[in-house]
DNA sequence: CAAGCCAAGCCAAGCACGGT
DNA sequence: ACCGTGCTTGGCTTGGCTTG
C-alpha cells in the first residue's frame, strides 16, 4: 500500500471508528507503529484536524466536522460533467476562460490515455449555440468584486460606458441579481445615480470596485422604471395555427394561454421579450395580427409607416448606391 | 507509582530510480 | 550490472502525559 493511500485511509479509518491507538492502526495497515506516528505527523502538518490523547484510553480522533472529499468518478460521469463545463464555457462567465480548460483538464486527466482521448473526441462532436450576442469582452476581474458585494451585501462603485452616448459614467450600485440572458452577463439593481432599477451589460462596465460599507441599500421588490427594455407586459395576438405550433415552444411564448377561434389561435402571453413579439408581428404579418395592449400597436403601427416610406421608391441596389453617395 | 499511550530523535535496511 | 541518491519504513530509545 503507497503511503498516501494509507494516510487517506487512516482519515476514513477515523471518522469511521472514533478513536484508534497508534497500535492499532499500525496492526490494521501492518505497519510500524513508528510508520503511524510519522502519518499522524504528515497529516497534521497537511491541516487535517487530528486530536492525540495521551495516557492510558488515549488513541487518535479526527474532528467530527472535518470532510474528505473522495469522489470516484465514472468514464458516463465525466462525460457528463464535461457535457456541462462545455455548456457552461458557452455562457462565457467573465474571466473564468482560464478555469473551464484547467477543470476540463483535470476531469480528462482522471481516464487513462486511450479513454482520454475518446472523451475528448465526445465532446467536440456536441456544441451548444446559446449565444446571441457577442460580449465586447470584460474587464479584468469584473466578477470579483460583483460576488464579493453579494457575500458581504455592499454596494458596487462602477464606470459603464453608454454606446448611444460614447460616454463613460460612474455610478453607485446595489446590486440584486447577476444574470445570463440574450447571450450576455448583465448585472440588475438599484442604481443611486438615477434612482431606480437599472440593468447593466458586464462587457460594458469598465472598472468596478466594492464600496467597503455595512447596511447597504438591497431591495428585491424595486418597482420596473419605465423605460426599461424588458418591461413586463400583456400582449393579445391571433395565429396561425401552423406558425404557432413551430413557436410555441419559445422562450417568449412561456406561460401562454390559448384558444380556438375560427380556426386561428388566440393568444395572451405576459412576458418582458417585447422585441420578440414585435419580430414575430413584422415577419409574419400575414399569419400574425397583434390585438392588445394599444401601445404596442401604435407602436407596430409607427414602424408600419417609417418602414413602407422608406422603401416605398427603393428600387434593389439604389439604397446602397444612396448611401455611398 | 506503574501502566499505557503519544512524541520525537537516531540509525539502518530496503526499495525505486536515474546515470554510467 | 553497478553505483549513488533519495525516500520510506522499522527498530530502538528516551521523555512526557494521563489515569487508576
Amino acid at each position: 500500500m503507497k503511503k498516501t493511500e494509507r494516510q487517506n485511509g487512516i482519515i476514513h479509518l477515523l471518522r469511521m471508528r472514533k478513536k484508534m491507538t497508534a497500535k492499532e492502526l499500525a496492526d490494521y495497515f501492518d505497519v510500524s507503529e513508528r510508520t503511524i506516528y510519522r502519518d499522524i505527523d504528515a497529516l497534521s502538518q497537511l491541516r487535517v484536524p487530528i486530536i492525540s490523547y495521551e495516557g492510558l484510553g488515549g488513541g487518535y480522533e479526527i474532528d467530527s466536522s472535518y470532510f474528505m472529499p473522495s469522489i470516484k468518478l465514472s468514464e458516463q460521469e465525466i462525460l457528463m460533467l464535461l457535457m456541462v463545463l462545455k455548456a457552461g464555457e458557452e455562457f462565457r462567465i467573465p474571466n473564468m476562460a482560464a478555469d473551464y480548460n484547467l477543470l476540463s483538464g483535470k476531469l480528462l486527466n482522471v481516464l487513462p490515455d486511450e479513454e482520454r482521448q475518446k472523451a475528448s473526441q465526445v465532446i467536440s462532436h456536441i456544441n451548444f449555440d446559446i449565444l446571441r450576442i457577442i460580449p465586447m469582452g470584460y474587464a479584468e476581474d469584473v466578477l470579483k468584486p460583483i460576488l464579493e458585494a453579494f457575500w458581504k451585501s455592499c454596494d458596487l462603485q462602477l464606470s459603464y460606458y453608454h454606446p448611444e452616448r460614447n460616454t463613460t459614467e460612474t455610478r453607485r450600485f446595489s446590486p440584486i441579481e447577476l444574470q445570463f440572458g440574450d447571450g450576455g452577463w448583465y448585472i440588475n439593481g438599484y442604481c443611486h445615480l438615477r434612482k431606480e432599477k437599472r440593468t447593466f451589460r458586464l462587457d460594458r462596465i469598465e472598472s468596478i470596485t466594492c464600496v467597503d460599507e455595512k447596511n447597504c441599500f438591497i431591495n428585491r421588490e424595486l418597482p420596473e422604471p419605465e423605460h426599461d427594455k424588458f418591461r413586463w407586459n400583456t400582449y393579445e395576438l391571433m395565429l396561425d395555427p401552423a406558425l404557432y405550433r413551430i413557436i410555441r415552444d419559445d422562450v417568449y411564448l412561456q406561460n401562454a394561454m390559448t384558444r380556438s377561434i375560427d380556426n386561428k389561435i388566440h393568444l395572451t402571453v405576459r412576458t418582458p421579450y417585447k422585441d420578440e413579439i414585435c419580430k414575430l408581428v413584422l415577419c409574419h404579418p400575414e399569419k400574425v395580427t397583434a390585438l392588445k395592449p394599444e401601445e404596442f400597436l401604435e407602436e407596430i403601427k409607427q414602424l408600419s409607416v417609417t418602414l413602407s416610406g422608406k422603401y416605398q421608391n427603393i428600387t434593389p441596389g439604389s439604397l446602397a448606391d444612396e448611401e455611398i453617395n
